[in-house]
DNA sequence: ATCTCGTGATAACTTTATTCTATCAGTGAC
DNA sequence: GTCACTGATAGAATAAAGTTATCACGAGAT
């Protein structure tokens, strides 16, 4: 007869709650800021795609029917669980009070972020970010598949869907063995490296690339047989003997304190560097608040890590 | 800026949830049987209800934004309270499948029930009662306020706002003591009583009145000193002697099967009885079940208690 | 480059819901 | 009886939700 099967509507459940608390139309009419006639209709509605006999009406009072009695409380379930719904949508609001997704590459994450994220959090305390490691190439595709929020990256490939705030430079640093013929300069001739064995990362890293092309440019040839697959391996292999490389300014900042078996110098007159971004699609929501962030993201880089690296902007 | 403090609608809600799965505003329209501009302009109503922008569309796709992720399993949420909230409404629509509160005279409801609730709940498998002992005064009191649905009384104080169905006459049983002088014989003349001491319940039971009325008429006089509390402590006073008393038909139906200190019998020409009724406000909604139901009382009581008691109707 | 197809947004309109004010018709207390 | 109180009803105004037709943009194929 009655009830399609339509979906109530949360108003009336909240009215269904207030007569049902006040046992009156009127005085939960008055509770609630509306006429007692909407309640009278909107009740009646209520009941009607519920199929049910909400209340019992008498001349001198209401009060709830058997059937209302029992529903009263999956009603005020209903109610909360809306509330929680946009309690938790008002708090989000803010565009600094979520989760977003990061993808950072894993040459620059481990060795970036643990000098930013406290701060950032210290500044936004319920911005929250779900970091994720990939090569440069994935954090692009997965940032325009909607995997990422935000991405910091090299930013090589311009494309009208995405906006990209430079964040950065960072020097790359050439390590050569203690016992290597150039070490104990801080600076070496670009010539001086032609002829050297340079180690680089297997290829799915954009860094990869960008090693070969330096490579192409000094003269100096790349051992591809022994592709480091992280920054740290790289670096054993170094001190291993095999060759030379380069090592990003902000892993030999973060991981070679101490004295090692390695040397760290820079080519005089040629400095080789990495521009790092905060990139994201230019459809997202967030892209004010991202802007935003692009700005904290320098200001405190520039406070933690000024010895290291130049911030851009 | 946007967001009153209103409710969010339900159905809206369940258009989020289902844009979000199909990651598409078309497809999601199919799904639901609504036209792809209605999708457009409800979430963007319910987006501004929010505050919070749950999709970031481009000409190529969907996706949810980084809250609208998060508010994505809290809606969901929401509809499964509300789906709960009117299965369980759906299944009340039946008045044959609801609780209902039954108040029943303690002299009389734990020697009936037991021989008719279960054939009901034969009969009606998801009919429940909520069964209460009370006074018959507190019985109808409690029914016009509310806090009984239906209760079997005698009905004596008729009234405008209520409705009663006449269920069975119970016959009133003389008890005495074995031992007495009465004993042995299956009937006894009215005047044989003159001058014995009757025991009754207390002055809060109906039960109490009644008798009072008959002892009148016979002569007999009532033992005020020792009232009983119950029918089982007014016959443990028979049995010792203290006295006589009119026992419930169905109290002796059920609770003297076996040879006892006891004697019963009755008045001859002079049939004492209780009449019980299902009683009603005439405003209740399961009204037209309850007169039902009262047919289901009488058949089962008649099929159950035939030798007991006198069906009515 | 151009074309086509698929995306969500928009405009203009219709239909349905919601709400209001004013009024009615019983109930209960005095 | 009278009066103050209930919830229900009528009719009109407003708001919300839905429709069809069309647009503007991006992606992929030609």
């Amino acid at each position: 007869m009655a009830s399609k099967d339509r979906l109530p509507v949360l108003n009336q459940i909240n009215y269904f709650v207030e007569v049902a608390r006040q046992q009156s139309y009127r005085s939960a009419a008055q509770q609630l800021g509306v006429s007692q006639p909407t309640l009278t209709s909107q009740i009646a509605a209520l009941e009607k795609t519920l199929g049910v006999t909400l209340f019992e009406r008498s001349r001198s009072g209401t009060q709830l029917s058997p059937q209302g009695r029992m529903l009263l409380e999956p009603a005020q379930e209903v109610l909360q669980a809306s509330l929680r719904f946009s309690d938790l949508a008002r708090t989000m609001a803010d565009d600094s009070q979520t989760t977003y997704r990061l993808g950072v590459p894993s040459t620059l994450g481990p060795y970036l972020l643990p000098y930013v994220l406290p701060e950032l959090h210290a500044r936004f305390a319920k911005l929250k970010f779900y970091v994720r490691d990939a090569p440069p190439l994935q954090l692009e595709q997965g940032l325009l598949a909607g995997e990422f929020d935000l991405v910091i990256s090299p930013m090589y490939s311009e494309s009208s869907q995405i906006i990209a705030a430079e964040l950065f430079v960072e020097p790359l640093k050439f390590v050569i063995p203690s016992d290597h013929r150039l070490a104990g300069q801080q600076f070496i001739e670009p010539a001086d490296i032609k002829d050297e064995s340079v180690l680089t990362l297997e290829n799915s890293h954009h860094f990869h690339y960008q090693i070969l092309d330096i490579c192409n440019k000094l003269g100096a040839k790349v051992l591809r047989d022994y592709e480091g697959t992280s920054l740290d391996t790289l670096r054993q292999m170094v001190v291993m003997g095999m060759g030379v490389a380069f090592l990003p300014g902000l892993y030999i900042h973060s991981e070679l304190h101490r004295p090692e078996a390695l040397h760290v110098c820079e080519l005089s007159n040629m400095p080789i560097v990495r521009r790092h971004s905060l990139v994201w699609r230019n459809t997202a929501p967030g892209r004010v608040f991202f802007r935003e962030l692009a700005g904290h993201f320098r200001e405190i880089i520039g406070q933690q890590l000024a010895s290291a690296v130049k911030v851009l902007g």
